[in-house]
DNA sequence: AAGACGAAAGTGGTTGA
DNA sequence: TCAACAACTTTCGTCTT
């Protein structure tokens, strides 16, 4: 599978003489000899891709997953057939048919089970998650397993789920995106699979409080503890006030840091906090908008500053 | 020139008939 | 199941610093 060519002509010399080798999945510019792209391959996983319900599969950039998957080591032993001769012919074929079905779905699940688990630590190491996050995340993927939440769906895309639930479950701020960035799966997969597995698994979560985010963010912005602590003030008092509701947290607290490093002259623009909050810079400016209007001490203060500087 | 602002059109998810 | 709806995004032109 060969992903979309996306160039028209060479950036470099602007010439259209480009030379797309299939082979090696690589786009090069005829006259000045650049490598545009070489990465045009498409490591997509449709070997396990069993939803029927994608239309829209056009947005595969997942990273491709290099570990193999012939390591069948088993650790199943075919056992003794001391006791067998004592059968009839019948229940010896019976008996073999049955323990042949038994180590065929123990080997299926110890072999799922393997793949995801590793595919779990590296996840759990990009994101520097703690141990005992990993492990939850591995118990609730066996779960899943255990229960055939996985059968007739993707290996990868269930961990994505789990991950994410299992964030949610100990407020560890991560956003759809950056779990659907390491796990190289589709963010609206992630948030279907998050819910499978949740309903599934009577998983509770409560809904992400903005609070979770803005210390991240803040640290993110290296802003000093003093905007940190005016951020989480104006997200408190936003939630007391009830603006909050219906709006994704991530505005909230991009909005609030935006007021709060104007407030302490550590002034961060909209697009710099829109970026670390994973969102638009439309949404910070209406977020913040927003929180100036409703809680009317925030003008006050703004003013000061104003008047100060 | 960079940043902030806001309008307009589009997207995906929720809700209620 | 469908349509209306709110929140958010994208894009882009304009104003402000």
């Amino acid at each position: 599978m060969i992903k979309d060519l996306q160039y028209k002509k060479c950036p470099e010399c602007g010439d259209e003489n480009l030379s797309w080798n299939k082979e090696k999945g690589e786009v090069a510019c005829k006259s000045c000899g650049l490598v545009l792209d070489d990465k045009l391959f498409d490591f997509g996983q449709e070997w396990r891709e069993f939803d029927s319900d994608d239309a829209q599969n056009k947005r595969r950039t997942g990273a491709p997953l290099t570990y193999t998957q012939e390591d069948r080591g088993l650790g199943t032993t075919i056992g003794t057939k001391a006791d067998l001769y004592k059968l009839s012919k019948k229940n010896q074929d019976r008996f073999y048919r049955l323990r042949l079905w038994q180590r065929r779905v123990s080997t299926a699940i110890e072999s799922n089970l393997r793949l995801a688990l590793s595919e779990i630590k590296r996840i759990v190491s990009v994101l520097g998650l703690p141990t005992y996050v990993e492990e939850e995340i591995a118990r609730i993927y066996t779960e899943a397993v255990q229960r055939g939440l996985v059968r007739g769906h993707s290996t990868e895309a269930v961990v994505a789920g789990v991950v994410y639930a299992v964030l949610r479950m100990y407020d560890i701020p991560r956003t759809l995106n950056e779990v659907s960035e390491v796990t190289g799966i589709d963010k609206k997969k992630v948030a279907k699979n998050f819910k499978y597995v949740s309903r599934n698994l009577n998983i509770r979560t409560l809904p992400i409080d903005p609070m979770n985010y803005v210390s991240r963010f803040a640290s993110e912005l290296s802003l000093d503890p003093k905007t940190h602590t005016k951020a989480l003030n104006i997200v408190q008092t936003a939630v007391k006030e009830e603006i909050t509701s219906g709006r994704s947290p991530k505005g909230i607290a991009a909005g609030a840091l935006y007021i709060a490093s104007k407030i302490h002259n550590e002034k961060r623009t909209q697009a710099e906090i829109a970026k670390v909050a994973d969102v638009t810079e439309v949404t910070v400016r209406n977020s913040y908008k927003e929180l100036v209007e409703n809680l009317n001490f925030l003008t006050n203060e703004i003013e000061k500053v104003k008047a100060g500087a």
